[in-house]
Formats: C-alpha cells, sequence, structure tokens
RNA sequence: GGAGGGAUGGCUGAGUGGUCGAAAGCACUGGUCUUGAAAACCAGCGGUCCGAGAGGGCCCCAGGGUUCGAAUCCCUGUCCCUCCGCCA
C-alpha cells in the first residue's frame, strides 16, 4: 500500500506516477472521499471527547455521593449521535481503505519506461549460446526420448499443466534444489526455512496477491474460512515479519526457502501450452530479504547477483533486462529479471525475477524496524527474487546440455548431489 | 475428538466497572560515579491517527454486546498451553 500521507497531499503526482505502470488513479473520486472522511473524523473525535468528559463527571459525581440522574439525562442524547457518527465514519474509511488497497506500487526513477515486456531494456548479458552441430531439440522431445519427463501420466493422474518427472531426471531436478539451497546458504548468507504451503488471506493481502488476483491462486475451504497454496514462497516467507517490530541489529533478515509454488494460470489459457515452462505446480527457491530503507536498492543489486551465480555455476547463457513500467508487478518498485537462453525455442526465457517492493508491502504488513537514529519503529523494505525456478532450470539444463543422441550431460556443478552420474 | 487454562507495551508480568494507556521488572536512552568499563544510584522511555499548533481520538488477541462509563462483565471467533484419546 502506499502512503496516505503522501498520496492525500500530492494525487495528481502520484496519478501521473501511476500512469507509468498504466494504472488509472481516481484522483477525483479519492480527493471527495478524502474531504469527506477528514469532516467526519473530526466530529466524530469531538463526540468522543465530549462522551468521555462527561463520563468522568458522572463517575466523579457518584464517588462524592451527589445525585447523578440529572448529569445522566444529559448524556442521553450523546450516545446515539456518536453511533450514527461512528458507523458512517468506519463506512467511509472502509471505502477509502478498499480504494488504497487496490493501487500498485510507483516504480522506482530508473525504472525505463514501456508498456510491456517488449519495452524492457537488456542490462548485461553473461556466457555465449552454445553452438550445435546438430540440430537442437526442446526439452518435451528429450523428455519424450526414454520416458523420464512424462506428461501423459501427470494429465491423467490430475490434468493439464502438470508434470511427472521419473529416474535420473527427477534427480537432477532434486540435485538442482539442493545445489541452489547449498550455494545461498553457504556462500551467500541466506538462512534457510521451511514454511506452510498453505496461507491464510491476511498473509496474502500482506505481500499484495489479495484482494486484487485470487483468480490466480488455488482456494481451499477449511471450515468457514479458505486457506490458499502458496504462488511463491514470497507469502510465507516475507510474511514472517508481519507485524513485527524488528532490533536493527538482526537487520539485514536474508531467507532461502524451497517450496513448491502452486498457480491457476487463469489469464494465461494457451500461453506455453507445450512443456513445462508454465505449470500449475512446480518448485522454486526463493530468497527473500528484510532491509532497512536506505539499503534496500544496494540489496537488489546485490540479490540479482546470487541468483545470476546459479546459471553461472550450471553455465547457462543469461541475461538481465530491467522491467519497463507496464511489465513490473503490482507491488514492486524496480524488477529485474534472468533470462536464460533455450536453444529449443532459440529466446531468452524468464527463469527469475529479483525485485525491491520498497515498503510497499511492509505497510501492508506492518513489518517494522526500530531506527536507532529516531529510536522510532519505521516502515521496513522488503525484497525477494527466484534463486531460481527449479522446473525452468531443469529444462534449460536439458537442452543446453543436450548430446546428439539425445541424453543430458549432468552438468559439472550437479555431479556431487547425482552420486557420481555424468549423463541423464 | 473430550476436559481444563491462557492471550496486557520491544520482552516478562500485575490489574478492584469510574484520574488505567495501564504497577513492577528486564531491555533501551541520558546523567552521577569511574583512568575506562561494569555495578550502583537518579531520570526518561508504548503504538497509532487527526491537527499548522494547542490539543484531541483510538488501541490491553479479533469482532459483537451490556453500561453514562469496559483491560475488567456477557457472547462469538482465532491462536497458544496442559491432560486424555487418536495419529505420520
Amino acid at each position: 500500500m502506499l502512503d496516505p500521507k503522501y498520496v492525500r497531499s500530492n494525487p495528481e503526482e502520484v496519478a501521473k506516477l501511476l500512469k507509468t505502470k498504466g494504472f488509472d488513479f481516481p484522483v477525483e473520486q479519492f480527493v471527495e472521499l478524502e474531504n469527506q472522511r477528514k469532516e467526519l473524523q473530526v466530529q466524530t473525535e469531538n463526540l468522543q471527547s465530549e462522551r468521555n468528559t462527561r463520563s468522568k463527571g458522572i463517575g466523579k459525581a457518584k464517588a462524592a455521593g451527589e445525585d447523578i440522574q440529572p448529569l445522566l439525562a444529559e448524556v442521553a442524547e450523546l450516545g446515539k449521535q456518536l453511533d450514527e457518527a461512528k458507523a458512517n465514519l468506519s463506512a467511509l474509511q472502509e471505502k477509502l481503505e478498499d480504494l488504497l488497497v487496490g493501487v500498485p506500487n510507483i516504480p522506482d526513477a530508473s525504472v525505463p519506461e514501456g508498456e510491456d515486456e517488449e519495452d524492457n531494456v537488456e542490462v548485461r548479458t553473461w556466457g555465449t549460446p552454445r553452438a550445435f552441430d546438430f540440430e537442437p531439440k526442446d526439452h518435451v522431445e528429450l523428455g519424450e526420448l526414454d520416458g523420464q519427463l512424462d506428461f501423459e501420466t501427470a494429465a491423467k493422474i490430475t490434468g493439464s499443466r502438470f508434470s511427472m518427472l521419473k529416474g535420473k531426471l527427477a534427480r537432477m531436478h532434486r540435485a538442482l534444489i539442493q545445489m541452489m539451497l547449498d550455494t545461498q546458504t553457504e556462500e551467500h548468507g541466506y538462512n534457510e526455512v521451511y514454511v506452510p504451503y498453505m496461507v491464510n488471506a491476511d498473509s496474502l493481502r500482506g505481500t499484495g496477491q489479495l484482494p486484487k488476483f485470487e483468480e490466480d491462486l488455488f482456494k481451499l475451504p477449511f471450515g468457514e474460512r479458505h486457506y490458499y497454496l502458496i504462488p511463491t514462497a514470497e507469502v510465507p516467507v516475507t510474511n514472517i515479519v508481519r507485524d513485527e517490530i524488528i532490533d536493527a541489529a538482526q537487520l539485514p533478515m536474508k531467507f532461502v526457502s524451497h517450496t513448491p509454488c502452486f498457480r491457476s494460470e487463469a489469464g494465461s489459457t494457451g500461453r506455453d501450452t507445450r512443456g513445462m515452462i508454465r505449470q500449475h505446480q512446480f518448485e522454486k527457491v526463493e530468497m527473500v530479504q528484510i532491509v532497512e530503507p536506505s539499503k534496500s536498492w544496494d540489496a537488489l543489486e546485490e540479490m540479482t547477483g546470487h541468483a545470476e551465480a546459479i546459471l553461472q555455476k550450471l553455465n547457462l547463457p543469461y541475461r538481465v533486462v530491467a522491467l519497463c513500467g507496464g511489465d513490473l508487478g503490482f507491488s514492486a518498485a524496480k524488477t529485474y529479471d534472468l533470462e536464460v537462453w533455450l536453444p529449443g525455442q532459440q529466446k531468452y526465457r524468464e527463469i527469475s525475477s529479483v525485485s525491491n517492493m520498497t515498503d510497499f508491502q511492509a505497510r501492508r504488513m506492518q513489518a517494522r524496524w526500530r531506527n536507532p537514529e529516531t529510536k522510532k519503529p519505521e516502515l521496513a523494505h522488503t525484497l525477494n527474487g527466484s534463486g531460481l525456478a527449479v522446473g525452468r532450470t531443469l529444462l534449460a539444463v536439458m537442452e543446453n546440455y543436450q548430446t546428439a543422441d539425445g541424453k543430458i550431460e549432468v552438468p559439472e556443478a550437479l555431479r556431487p548431489y547425482m552420486g557420481g552420474v555424468t549423463e541423464v
């Protein structure tokens, strides 16, 4: 959520900045509601003040043994007025809240302008796509050769957009997870956490998936309420600090977690239907940092490097792109995507996304730190990034490490995790 | 599933329907003392919203209710703890 004070005093500017994200901020409606709110709030608080003073008076009179009947009569009408004012005020505040909670984060000044992914800006590239002396296959074809990647059985068990791995390929998938976790914990100082894969609505509101993007989630009825399958570990891990006031000494907090992710893909029917690029269920190793505000931009660069380290270990060619305003996510102020080279598609495809959410999620979550300078609780900054999407990494390894006879060479970095297996 | 107990400031923990936003301790900040530090002593110290300010409102798990007045009484829910049963 944006800072209501800031929005209140600069509604036009907010509208202008949000336009770069393709969002129309309803300035007039907001200002109108705000003015009403102010008037009602003052009125209500005056009534409350009046009631408090009178009630105290009654208490004193009673203690002094005086007759309180006349005082009670005076107060009779006050209660009704107060109830009415309170009801009006809370209805109005709810409207304002509903409006603000649906407004995305403001892009950082450094974010390139643009409407969609076509306008993203390449920041750097790493590695060179391999020159094949045969026609490279895509991962679906490679998987079919010895049946280790099986979409049909997964479709029978569940439905479309699910996959099943077998044998050495399943092991390589697991090896990737171990390698990623070990790298982030042992080399980059992250604290590994194991978290729930189902979360409540408060957590999703905290990170920004609710209320706007409910249709992207799997929702599970549970008693009178609902739980949701996590779309990313960002949700449970970032919510570790929801409603907390963190000691400055504990910052930065750096968490890494491996979880499955579940997405309904409601808005993407027909996109990436072939292969395991876009699945309802996939594994991801996620990095999350909670930092003091002045450090978040450095942390974004650092975290991007932590994700890149995995691709470099696997010797997979990739590029880093800065997302343009129109392609930025709801909660992000700035995002770098890592795109890995896929010989099967002859394209770079997203394999990681690293974002600085600034104080946007922290405000929704009330995640604060105590600033030693001011001694006051202030909003922290939150960041998250994939390190990496495991399914997509697996298919990138398959396509980049394929041999002419349709086998897959095991990358050096994975061999310690594969019990010496060199070919899948 | 059954039976009990609990939830209060950064943390621990008192709290009688009416000067209770709340004792005390810890932590923290400042001071005295000290060559320096520790200890001791003194003082300060919750969060949030409105307001230019003066000042005021709200917050004792959450939501309702009773009352002129609720941390305190009543109802519902959530979470935690103990015991029994079941269970990977």
